[in-house]
DNA sequence: TTGTACGCGTTATCAC
DNA sequence: GTGATAACGCGTACAA
């Protein structure tokens, strides 16, 4: 029997070891029986069975897996777990794992690259067999060694300072491009770019398509549009905005909102145009609905989780670099003519 | 040196063997080392120091733990780990286990039994040290005999059909009963209930705050009153609704507003108030704003996280059973007379 | 069909 | 100060 003192920490749990003697087998007929292979008398496996029952006996996982070498665990790194995108992803990942029997690690970073490093290495020397990472600005090779040690991994949203894995994207640079076009239908000319910290990669992605439409249009683009802020939004010439973030969509609304309240009362309204990068829950109720352009966060995280899963299991090949498609969801706030 | 077959799983990783030797010293001193045991001379610590580096070493926590005993590892169930409240809940337990070196992994149920035994045993399987679940309804006892085992637990946002087990709550009832109050003094007397299940939990809680909420005001409550549908909201003669979740919010203020649309071409419009339970980020822009009664989902995990984290690390003593408050948050939508 | 012996990578107990 | 050696709970040759 199990005698030994587990500390403070409860009954010590039943092994094998427990099982066997209950069952007056040696421990090998037991493993047979936990893992359901061939050559165990239905006697014999009926008693083993028993046993387990009688000790409540659950394998350790653990133990198992020190043995075997993998653990049939996943790691899902992101800057914050509780955004909706990431979230969403994240249950993408989940739900792909589930599948396949694997469970998966949630990480936030707050986008500190020392804490993503922190954490990828955290899993890592847990043995995760992979690690679906929404990857920070800069460098990643301090993963070098993991993933040439056997760690897969997919990288998600943003392309990682490193080769050898496979990436994930969404096509945010169509979408500003589209949003960009369609306001320009509209018979905007002069359009901004709104955003926290430019130099995101998503930012420049979303400038990028914002330029490609403007030049494709024919149409000038004054340096101090793509830099504006939310308070000095109705101090520029823009009759129209593109805003990156959810954040910024909010405070641009917020400011173009008690502006309109203000002017109103003086007799004077002047309308701009809002397009915004990530959807909202409420989007359609307000008036004018909120023109967005986003992507399918889930399915993302599906097929970086698929991704990773294919490798885990032994594809090899080249590394692969997937782009899912952004979508322009017109509500009203961009479906007007600028107001000169 | 390591030199088994590995499979396919690229180089294998360096083991505090394969540093020992390199170093010329023994396992246990590599050991002693590593966990920064004393009793170690400054140039022995130098020289395994060196060869961890060279090596890449970095320990198996796996292996490690299988020792130990403890993994340093917390798991969270909920829902969904998408929806805004669990995600933001799931952030708060991972931050103050992080502050304390543990890991967190995370799993969806939709709300299915089954798939919540299936998740719980399976982390219990991998050995976490502990578990933060948002039940599903239902009895919880198969975690007994894992809890007896040393495996802590603290039940979320609703009880679990077991005793034992720290509870941390939000004080919907004392919201709802809040939320109508608020309703009674804009001088509503027919105040509905509207939620898709309503013998969820917080349904309940919600329609007994609300009833004692009337009872206290001396209002009379009709039993179709509070088994309202998002779609005959206005054939029913409430001129106020309190919503139960997010989801019935968006439905009733959908309806509302086509309805509103409609019956102002016919030169009608009947406004219902509401409160919705759940916030959004959309809700001040909204007009009128969305009155909410919410609560701070990231704190109730951070508290959920602390117990658990307690309770693991060896403090004894009777279940507790915390409530968190919730708040009204006043915007509009229900801060107007009823419109008979 | 069943059992024995050993190894996974680490910590822990004792000697030296 | 340092080092054999035995665990931890399980999988896996190989023998019986």
């Amino acid at each position: 029997m199990n005698n030994q003192v587990h500390a403070m920490r409860g009954i010590p749990r039943p092994t094998m070891k427990d099982v066997a003697s209950r069952a007056g087998v040696a421990l090998k007929t037991v493993s047979r029986v936990v893992n359901g292979e061939p050559g165990v008398t239905p006697e014999t496996t009926k008693r083993v069975l028993g046993a387990i029952q009688d000790l409540g006996f659950r394998r350790n996982e653990s133990a198992r897996l020190l043995r075997t070498g993998r653990t049939a665990t996943l790691g899902f790194i992101a800057d914050d777990c509780a955004d909706p995108d990431y979230a969403a992803a994240c249950r993408g990942v989940e739900d792909v794992a589930r599948d396949r029997g694997f469970l998966v690690f949630a990480g936030s970073t707050d986008g500190d690259a020392a804490r993503e490093e922190g954490l990828a290495l955290a899993l890592c020397a847990r043995r995760v067999d992979g690690l679906v990472i929404v990857p920070v600005n800069g460098d990643h090779e301090y993963l070098a060694p993991e993933i040439e040690a056997g760690v897969a991994a997919v990288f998600m949203l943003r392309p990682p300072g490193l080769d050898g894995a496979d990436v994930v994207l969404a096509d945010e640079r169509g979408g500003a491009k589209a949003a960009v076009v369609h306001l320009i239908s509209q018979g905007h000319r002069r359009i901004g770019f709104l955003d926290g910290d430019l130099s995101g990669y998503r930012s420049r992605q979303l400038v990028g398509g914002y330029a490609e439409a403007m030049a494709a249009a024919g149409l000038p683009v004054d340096p101090s549009w793509t830099t504006l802020s939310p308070q000095r939004l109705l101090d520029s010439p823009v009759t129209a905005v593109l805003c990156g973030s959810r954040e910024h969509t909010l405070r641009a609304l917020r400011a173009l909102a008690t502006a309109e309240h203000t002017q109103t009362a003086r007799g004077r309204t002047r309308r701009v145009a809002v397009v915004g990068f990530g959807d909202f829950e409420l989007a359609d109720l307000i008036s004018p609905g909120v023109t967005v352009v986003s992507y399918d966060a889930a399915e993302i995280g599906r097929v970086a989780g698929e991704l990773l899963l294919r490798r885990i299991t032994g594809e090899n090949g080249l590394t692969r670099r997937v782009e899912l498609p952004t979508r322009l969801v017109p509500r009203g706030s961009a479906e007007f003519p600028p107001d000169e």
